[in-house]
DNA sequence: CTACAATTAGTATTGATTATTAATAGTAGG
DNA sequence: CCTACTATTAATAATCAATACTAATTGTAG
């Protein structure tokens, strides 16, 4: 099942690889809407799955949040900021043995795992700070 | 700012403790509404966000997926069934050296981290090797 | 009792995502 | 260059979880 590419699905690729962000869905529609001014929202959805589905991008459902996609779609953790919403690649080591152990227990098959790091971004961390001086 | 404890707030947590699973609101109000009928699923959606704000229960957001309740409000990472959606509790030590090194090369200021490990449980398993036999 | 504040039931609304559908575009074969 | 076929699209409706709203009810402190 070969992958055709249509205008708006490269577009949709191209302006997320670019752009080296984690994106949600609606907000690369607000920016491939400037370039392709008649595009649908639905069919930024619809080609981000496929996209994912066929490996070329990665899905990125964090808890509770909007989907994000992801130009990297290899195997990764990542790390958000809790103010502003913005996500970042971490590269650990992904051994897990310790998941696996205490997987056995409850006599789960472990298939994988998803580390999400929580914190605030430096951006943030500056905003803040700026804030205090004033008071 | 001392928590009351309404004859519906109670019926819920009571549920949630008893059952000792990780419940969905909706989940939840059926098992609610036998015993208390007229109860409403916003008093429910409602009343497990106002424990779990003051830690008497805990909040699950698993990524893309639906919110679950957790009977055990302490600090901890949790196992799920990809087949049936079914969640445990894992007690992985929480150092998370690693992930803080990372983050600091993010310029992160890092409060903690979620991990999910992701399978199929021992029922589920059972499941699918009846279903090979009969094959 | 009375007045006040918190909570509730019931329902409407929101927001993200998916489904539907008729129209359009791309392509392979003649 | 046509024709038939299939995939894709734009536009919009529908869905689903979650939250907001509102009038009625309950609990409580004087």
């Amino acid at each position: 099942m070969q992958l055709r590419m249509t205008n708006q699905r490269e577009m949709i690729l191209r302006e997320l690889v670019k752009n080296k962000q984690h994106f949600t869905a609606d907000e690369l529609y607000d920016i491939v809407k400037k370039l392709m001014p008649r595009i649908s929202l639905a069919t930024v959805y619809r080609n981000l799955e496929i996209l994912s589905e066929a490996g070329i991008i990665g899905k990125l459902e964090i808890s509770g949040r909007q989907k994000r996609f992801d130009y990297d779609p290899e195997d990764h953790d990542h790390i958000y900021c809790v103010v502003c919403q913005r996500v970042d690649n971490l590269n650990i080591d992904r051994t897990g043995d310790e998941a696996k152990r205490l997987a056995l227990v409850e006599g789960y098959a472990v298939s994988g795992y998803r580390l999400e790091v929580i914190g605030i971004c430096q951006n943030c961390q500056n905003k803040e700070k700026a804030k205090e001086k004033k008071q």
